[in-house]
RNA sequence: CCCCCUGUAGCUCAGUUGGCUAGAGCGCCGGAUUGUGGUUCCGGAGGUCAGUGGUUCGAGCCCACUCGGGGGGACCA
């Protein structure tokens, strides 16, 4: 058989309609002004990046691992050395190379790109220093790419994120202040205070805790830590067989465990549990500190969270809005210090009419050793992420008729003779600020009335202007309301009645002013 | 990548112990209404029953494999 062309999608990728595109507009938006008000500027950076520097992605060969969609480049270019300059063979020609290029799987990491190329040459010339290195705050918002494996409802492989960092500081203000600029847009986008809740932990403070236990190296502080990150999705005695011996999960499958020491396991699951149910970040604070008492690290981390609190009071940020939680994670390995993450407290019912959760909409937190890998000097940062599409995706459950875009005020076609005026007032609605469209679908039939009536509707577009010859011969223009006609539909089942409560006609002279004052035309 | 479930019209689904030409609702198209979206009425189109092979006189239904979808798990910088 020959090979053929099916329209279709990639797995996991997807169309956006102009409703979604709304939502995303209204999130972006809202979001943005909080940033901006807080003095981040507005960043955007190419979704295709050198695969080096993203992070610590180095794929060898072609192999799509981890996640990441990677390719080569077509072009060939000279390979660098670690002090910048090309590589060279014995014969002293330049070593060329397809270089591995990668989509971005954040916005993080080519923060961390933008930053470290601005200074990179400062720095090898020792101009910028630990001491000295610049404060960077942005805002950036785009789509990013995983290359997920299993695709479950709400993940997608290309999906849009809304970023905010500060770069060049360790003074923990920039956090709680990350926290507090969370809040704010939850309540700019329109989630009612109460039903979301930024959450916060320090990594410190766990490290701190394992490492006083004997818990110690990066490999077995990093599996707890996963572990313990799983804790709202498989329960407390999950996390305690994933710590030990291991647990069989409900499809049968084994499911390894950490084997650790019974009496690690049993302080573990006491610290954790420590602070569960305290409510005030004062007490939360209190459990910590006993738990970690003695322990240099775990200190530092309360008193990095202290701060943040004391910051938090005095702005009147209580617990109704930030708390702190210290079985929050995240998965990421590069954090370091705070992290944060917003949950929605809403539920909903899936098909099933099972109550789900909507969880994290929102993450981020400190990473004090990103722009290192880069740059070869510690530059500390921080910032956050808006999920944008699980937040969309939760704006329409909360409100499913406010979420549909608007669309233009539609002058139908009768009459060829009429065209030019069409446009004319077209261009005349337009100047005024009005949304216009001057129906043209020109194949047989469908300049027919209910067609063109049938489109503007599926288009939801507030009103139709109607002009033709009775009309161009009155001067006048009949204007018809879609909106109340779809609110008086519900009433009225005359069609002859129902069309004359809906329509009137209007001078052509007044039409601006008469559209412009229809509800809903602002 | 592992385990379980599943695949019938654009969508949601029915289809008896294997038995004539595979059905419904919604949507779509056309008409009543050639100058009008809703409501109402009438008519119409639309299917390789995911694919391939097998069992059988006969398969949407049974078996095997492949592909797609859903759920759970592992992984997630």
């Amino acid at each position: 058989m020959e090979r053929g062309i099916i329209p279709r999608k990639i797995k996991g990728f997807r169309d956006i309609d102009a409703s979604l595109n709304e939502l995303r507009q209204h999130i972006i938006r809202s979001a943005s002004a909080v940033y901006r008000k807080y003095g981040f500027e507005h960043w955007d950076t190419p979704v295709l990046e050198y695969a080096d520097a993203l992070g610590k992605y180095m794929p060898d060969e072609d192999t799509v691992d981890q996640g990441v969609y990677n390719f080569r480049n077509p072009e060939e270019e000279p390979v660098a050395g670690t002090d910048g300059n090309e590589l060279r063979d014995a014969d002293a020609k330049a070593i060329m190379e397809h270089h591995a290029l990668a989509l971005r799987y954040d916005l993080t990491a080519p923060l961390a790109r933008v930053y470290a190329e601005r200074l990179w040459q400062d720095v090898k010339r020792k101009q910028i220093m630990e001491t000295n290195a610049p404060l960077f705050r942005r805002f950036q918002y785009g789509p990013v790419y995983r290359y997920e494996l299993k695709l479950m409802p709400g993940r997608f492989r290309e999906f849009w994120q809304l970023d905010f960092d500060t770069v060049g500081t360790n003074d923990v203000a920039a956090d709680a202040e990350a926290c507090i600029i969370l809040a704010e847009a939850m309540e700019a986008i329109g989630l009612n205070r109460g039903t979301y809740v930024v959450k916060v932990n320090n990594r410190k403070v766990l490290k701190g805790f394992l490492a006083s236990i004997g818990v110690t190296g990066d490999q077995e502080e990093q599996g707890v830590l996963r572990v313990i990150d799983k804790l709202d999705k498989i329960g407390w005695s999950d996390v305690e067989a994933e710590l030990g011996t291991g647990r069989t999960d409900s499809s049968g499958a084994a499911v390894p465990g950490m084997n650790l020491h019974a009496e690690a396991i049993g302080r573990i699951m006491r610290f954790l549990r420590s602070a569960t149910g305290v409510s005030s970040r004062k007490s939360v604070l209190g459990e910590l500190e006993t738990a970690v008492a003695g322990n240099n690290l775990g200190m530092e981390g309360i008193a990095e969270l202290k701060n943040m609190d004391a910051l938090w009071a005095a702005l009147g940020f209580d617990e109704t809005r930030i708390i702190f939680d210290p079985t929050l994670m995240r998965g990421m390995a590069y954090y370091t210090g705070p992290v944060f993450e917003v949950e929605s407290l809403l539920t909903f019912k899936d098909e099933k009419g099972k109550e789900r959760k909507v969880g994290s909409i929102c993450g981020g937190g400190r990473y004090d050793g990103l722009v290192e890998k880069l740059l070869g000097l510690k530059v500390p940062a921080t910032g956050a992420s808006i999920g944008v599409d699980r937040l969309a995706e939760l704006l329409r459950m909360v409100d499913p008729a406010g979420v549909t875009a608007k669309g233009p005020v539609m002058i139908a076609f009768f009459d060829d003779d009429l065209q030019t005026q069409y446009y004319r007032i077209a261009a005349e609605l337009r100047q005024a600020g009005i949304d216009v469209e001057v129906y043209c679908g020109f194949f047989k039939g469908f300049r027919k009335m209910n067609k063109q009536m049938a489109y503007a509707d599926a288009k939801n577009c507030p009103a139709v202007i109607l002009l033709g010859a009775d009309e161009a011969a009155k001067g006048v223009a009949t204007v018809k309301n879609l909106k109340l006609g779809k609110e008086l539909a519900l009433t009225t089942f005359d069609k002859k009645e129902w069309n004359a409560q809906v329509q009137k006609e209007v001078p052509l002279g007044n039409l601006v002013e008469y559209i412009l004052g229809l509800p809903g035309m602002k």
